[in-house]
DNA sequence: ATAAAATTTGACTGTAAGTCAAAAAACTGG
DNA sequence: CCAGTTTTTTGACTTACAGTCAAATTTTAT
């Protein structure tokens, strides 16, 4: 299979460089120098061949959550490892959350064919059961009050800012550019803001995650950001505008 | 200009029907009684039409926002007010949501017009200026910390999770219904724990907040809700399925 | 070498957005 | 009421792109 490889490949391209109505079939078939019916052959429709597209990232994505699980320290530090897993992707891809995004639509999810929809679904509960999994070891540990919100509250409440923040950075809302605001830098104290509310201990004021985020950086996901590092440092030598 | 408001009437009905594949212009000129060349005499495409249903909406969610700036009470009240506009529209029109999330895509907007999309542009940001007052006059007031979080950050990350939560609820998520998770019914408490842990005065422990509530569905917003409880109950009165 | 299986493809269809010149309808001053 | 002018409407197009299929080509098995 690796027909489908070189295709997911360059649909990927195709996506990153002008979105959905950029991944054009023909277009496609002759950047792969296949005819667009070999597409045809492998995808069941345009939305199954972004589908596959999508469940790539996904699956790197769940990777990188799941070694939140493992992480020595408290069940706070482990939650903020997936609050990094979440930025690398984002960083890594910058054009996946809106892909992402659609492909949770009902309309796109019902032209894809039901094992990748089965796949999908599969990898996607995995990266939730991350996080639900830790916010049950915070309540059993004692670092979350028995009398505070609960724990879908809380895995709600942290889906809903990581979500929104995505889709405000890829909407580029001329309001927040006007007032200076970048969602996605300032996902990681929302995310301080809203744990604290919950009272998830400890509180950041009371412990020093700086520390944390540095034995992340260097411990946990050290490859990824020295690859990232990589990319930007090349984007950054490209000759300046003007 | 009574040709345009018939079509955007229709509009709406189908894309409430049938989403966005939903709306096909053949099938929308069959529907209005004019032949489709008629309604590109009044829109410059499908996307600049989508818009003018979308701006219709999005002008009763500003009205209804902009009645918190002159709620009788504290900052955190009038936020509160904030809070229950949105979810009044979103319940109103619950397809709304999703046609508003697809039409700020970069994709979409580039083929409306350019008044609408201005006009789009001025609507949404009263919107989100109204949440930015009142974050300043809590500031002012004392209600919010000096040393906390920015205006910025309260503002990016309540704005995040009322647009995560109307993405997870659109969505249906599988993982989230087996949770027994209703993203939309969580949210009011989200903003609380949010607000909590940005220190916002008072907070949600030391202030009776249901009294806010209640008079803001008796003085504020009685007439939607009334009308609201209308069509559901209207809704519910229909044959038991089965 | 050859038969069978798998893969590829050119040439097709279907659908839906979008266009335009001409017809129809709605105004206008006399 | 009418000739002339402007506005609105429309049927009959074009274009773009997803999707199909029988025949040709390549690969594999014996």
């Amino acid at each position: 299979m690796d027909r489908e490889q070189l295709i997911i490949d360059h649909a990927d391209d195709l996506l990153a460089e002008h979105g959905y109505h950029g991944l054009n079939l023909d277009q496609l078939a002759e950047r792969i120098e296949y005819s667009k019916a070999t597409i045809y052959n492998h995808f069941e429709s345009k939305e199954d061949l972004m589908a596959a597209v999508d469940l790539r990232h996904l699956k790197l994505r769940a990777e990188l959550f799941s070694r939140a699980l493992i992480f020595p320290g408290n069940s706070r530090e482990r939650m903020c490892v997936v609050g990094w897993a979440d930025s690398i992707i984002a960083q890594m891809y910058p054009h996946w959350s809106s892909l992402h995004q659609l492909m949770e639509t009902h309309s796109i999810q019902e032209k894809v064919c039901q094992t990748r929809r089965d796949s999908l679904q599969k990898i996607g509960h995995r990266c939730f059961e991350v996080a639900y999994e830790i916010i049950r070891q915070a309540r059993l540990s004692g670092d979350l009050p028995q009398d505070g919100p609960s724990d879908a509250h809380i895995l709600c409440g942290l889906i809903s800012l990581a979500k929104g923040a995505h889709l405000l950075e890829s909407n580029q809302s001329s309001f927040l550019l006007k007032a200076g605001i970048r969602p996605l830098d300032m996902l990681s104290l929302n995310y301080d803001i809203f744990l604290d509310g919950a009272q998830w201990k400890p509180l950041h004021t009371e412990f020093n995650y700086q520390i944390t985020d540095q034995r992340i950086q260097s411990d946990v996901f050290a490859e990824e950001l020295a690859h990232l590092q990589q990319i930007t440092s090349n984007t950054s030598h490209l000759p300046p505008a003007q």
